[in-house]
DNA sequence: GTATTATCTAAGTCT
DNA sequence: TAGATAATAC
């Protein structure tokens, strides 16, 4: 068969072992996308039918993806039928068909975070709790854990375990607030993220007819990412694919970087156990990246201790090195990201989407984005607040909401006095009064009011005039398509006017074409054919609905955007390449994150995605790190990440120490670098002794803090530094200083050192240490 | 009930 | 810094 004939070994008995469990652990850059699309293409043309794969990806786009891959393989359109994408989207689908069977409708409501967030922040609200305790976020997170290991809030409460470490948290209601939460989400005919997942199991727990029915239909599983599911997910994959254990799991235990929202690395661990049978393959060769990108990851990923025996080789060319450079602050960094891009670009001829900036935190991209639109580099961003989270948007989905579902609560609120049309805080807050005293929902409440013609009040007028517009788009519903009605609920809305009218201010240009783009995206849904159903369907609002609440970034396509610089935090990356990958921002508690340092679980983590960083390049990888960073509004000083010292130096391009002088300017006042040597460790621990000494009783807790402004700047020797003395540079070594320059900040030694040449540094950088006066 | 102003507070990664 | 909420004035 031609098709296997484009594989390695390896690959291809992976893609020929097509019955039965298997295992596919897959280094980066090893073509594991490559094995996944040919082990389908190739089921397919050994005559399986299509309708019995279930492929579950990382990404909606991969899923995108492959399938068009699978197209070209097979030459044929059949890849369509092939049930392909993520945990969430394909399960969300199974529960609306299945829905009746939980006792929800098919059109519920998909909470996102911010939804659930302010859901349990009402309820603390309500029940009177202490709203620093009960903060949503902390709450949700641990709802959330608790759901992805199939604990019910019925479970949680009965659980003595659970309790008591809330109790010991002095967050004893937890486990009151997750019942009431379940409760209200209920009644809104609404499920959260996690619910997809939990309730996808208790369906196939419940009804062993319908999970017969699933067995049956779906042959064979393959899954993607194994390494970050959770247990949630690995137990829905488990009963389906109970009864022809055709099951092909791809991970990379060296990739996994989502255990913060329950992702279980024993799944993959743990694959044996379940299956004796199992087959595993092994994919070590990376086509993707240089020898020296590939020796730096794997000197990295080995300080991890817990890992899957692997070795990633690579016979591509050996390549540059990966250039370190630092900068004093992150305005600075992103310049120096934006002058490096601009010079590959006419150095190398490379167009702006052969590069890739990736940070730890979104809140790092503004830097960056204003150093690229100085220099007139096209980029996107993807991911941070995203299309579907800016305000104009989620309100004019909170109305098309609440047309498909009017008991969406939160929906509901969002739009009730927006625009603004009377309904003020004080009614609300009586119309949810009077709701729950007659046990209904807040919007069945006024449905009743509407129906009562006794209410003559002017603010009960207002309330029947909201209803009976809501009403009157809901008729709508079955007879226009999405796009008809969309635009009529957001002219009749008066969302239209109001956003016409705020075209005058600063963001209102913005946010009018955020609108018409909403638009645009809805009427293209419209447009196009229905797959299953034929051409003379209708693409209703209620259809459309359905998958926004799980769109992302990653998963829209950008016909007409493609050359642009991608800008995207690593988690984000996974699955990418680029040829040219700057990592920024690899500073102590940034990269590592300071809630990352307590214990060796979540250093590893992060640890494996400064791995998934590296390993997303092809030619070239530049790492930054920068002195000061603006946080909060606030200037903090930083210092290098430790994981710079577990760079094996045989790879590195060091320009560091240039970078420090390059950018000092008499101006730039901000930034302490100390700077740290990465070619021996044992340097590196002289070089912290001496910072320690400095700062005298400094408490492990404040070495985890980042330091405040104005501390660390002072440098006791730099000031009793003079000529003709000798001196020590942790990297340079020794040497003698020939002369000193200005004054305060400013005053910088010209240092002739013994082996590495005459340089002039900044003393409050340098760190030199006094070796005889 | 609403508009304006003051104050607070968040602070990580994602479906 | 910026978004959300609370307080205040109208």
């Amino acid at each position: 068969m031609s098709l296997l004939e484009e594989l390695n070994e390896v690959q291809r008995e992976a893609v020929e072992h097509t019955e039965g469990p298997s295992m596919i652990i897959a280094g980066a850059g090893s073509g594991k996308t490559r094995v996944l699309t040919y082990k389908i293409a190739h089921l397919m043309a050994k005559g399986v039918d299509p309708f019995q794969i279930m492929a579950l990806t990382f990404t909606n786009k991969a899923a995108r993806e492959m399938r068009s891959r699978i197209e070209t393989i097979v030459n044929s359109t059949e890849a369509r039928n092939v049930w392909m994408g993520t945990f969430h989207s394909i399960f969300a689908r199974i529960l609306r068909m299945e829905a009746d069977k939980l006792a929800y409708p098919a059109n519920f409501t998909i909470y996102d975070s911010d939804d659930s967030k302010s859901l349990i922040r009402k309820i603390v609200k309500e029940q009177q709790l202490d709203d620093k305790l009960y903060k949503p976020s902390n709450v949700l997170s641990r709802i959330s854990s608790a759901k992805n290991n199939l604990i019910s809030y019925v479970d949680y409460n009965n659980n003595a375990e659970l309790m008591q470490v809330d109790k010991e948290n002095a967050r004893g209601k937890i486990g009151l607030i997750y019942s009431l939460y379940q409760q209200r989400l209920r009644k809104a005919f609404a499920m959260d993220f996690d619910d997809l997942l939990f309730n996808t199991n208790v369906l196939l727990r419940d009804n062993p007819d319908v999970l017969i029915k699933y067995q049956r239909r779906f042959q064979y599983f393959l899954v993607d990412e194994y390494q970050d599911t959770n247990y949630s997910q690995y137990l829905i994959v488990k009963r389906l694919a109970a009864q022809t254990e055709n099951l092909t799991v791809v991970g990379d235990d060296a990739q996994s970087i989502y255990a913060f929202r329950g992702a279980n690395i024993q799944n993959i661990l743990n694959m044996n156990k379940d299956y004796p049978d199992l087959r595993t393959f092994k994919l070590e060769q990376n086509y993707r990246s240089t020898q020296n990108i590939v020796g730096v990851a794997n000197a990295i990923i080995k300080n991890n201790k817990k890992q899957i025996d692997k070795t990633i080789w690579t016979s591509n060319i050996e390549g540059d090195k990966i250039r370190l450079s630092s900068t004093l602050s992150d305005n600075e960094e992103g310049n120096m990201v934006a002058r490096t891009i601009f010079g590959i670009k006419h150095e190398e001829h490379a167009g702006d989407s052969d590069f890739a900036i990736l940070y730890r935190t979104n809140a790092q991209s503004r830097a960056l984005e204003e150093a690229l639109r100085r220099m007139n580099i096209p980029y996107r961003i993807y991911g941070g607040l995203s299309f579907y989270g800016r305000k104009e948007i989620k309100d004019i989905l909170a109305y098309l909401r609440l047309v498909v579902n009017p008991r969406d609560e939160e929906s509901l609120l969002r739009v009730i006095n927006y625009p603004k049309r009377g309904i003020g805080q004080t009614t609300i807050d009586k119309l949810k009064v009077q709701a729950n005293q007659q046990g209904l929902s807040l919007w069945e409440y006024m449905e009743t009011m509407a129906a009562n013609s006794s209410i003559a009040r002017s603010t009960g007028m207002r309330i029947v005039e909201f209803v009976n517009m809501i009403k009157s788009f809901q008729l709508s519903l079955n007879t226009k398509n999405a796009y008809e009605l969309a635009d009529a609920i957001i002219k009749a809305s008066g969302i239209f006017t109001l956003l016409y009218q705020a075209k005058n201010e600063d963001e209102g240009v913005m946010r009018f074409e955020n609108m018409e783009e909403l638009l645009a995206g809805i009427k293209e849904f419209s447009e196009t054919e229905n797959d299953e159903e034929g051409a003379s369907s209708l693409r209703t609002l209620d259809e459309f609905m359905q998958d926004v609440a799980l769109q992302t970034d990653a998963d829209t396509d950008n016909k007409e955007e493609e050359e642009k610089v991608t800008l995207m935090t690593i988690h984000a990356s996974k699955g990418l390449e680029f040829p040219y990958v700057f990592i920024v921002g690899l500073e102590e508690n940034l990269f590592p994150s300071l809630m990352a340092l307590n214990s060796r679980t979540e250093l590893e983590e992060e640890r494996r995605l400064f791995y998934v960083a590296l390993t997303r390049g092809e030619k070239k990888v530049f790492l930054s790190y920068s002195g000061s960073r603006y946080k909060w509004g606030k200037l903090q000083y930083s210092e290098p990440s430790r994981f710079l010292s577990e760079l094996d130096p045989k790879y590195i391009d060091d320009q560091t120490a240039e970078m420090l002088l390059f950018n000092n300017s008499p101006k730039s006042t901000a930034g302490v670098v100390s700077k740290k040597p990465l070619s021996n460790s044992r340097l590196k621990m002289k070089s912290k002794t001496t910072t320690e000494q400095q700062n005298t009783k400094k408490t492990p807790s404040n070495l985890t803090k980042a330091s405040e402004i104005g501390r660390g700047a002072s440098n006791d020797q730099s000031h009793s530094i003079q000529a003709g003395m000798e001196v020590f540079h942790d990297r340079f070594g020794r040497g003698k200083v020939v002369v000193i320059e200005g004054e305060g900040e400013n005053r910088k030694a010209t240092v002739d050192f013994n082996n590495s040449g005459t340089k002039t540094l900044l003393l409050r950088f340098a760190k030199l240490r006094i070796l005889k006066q």
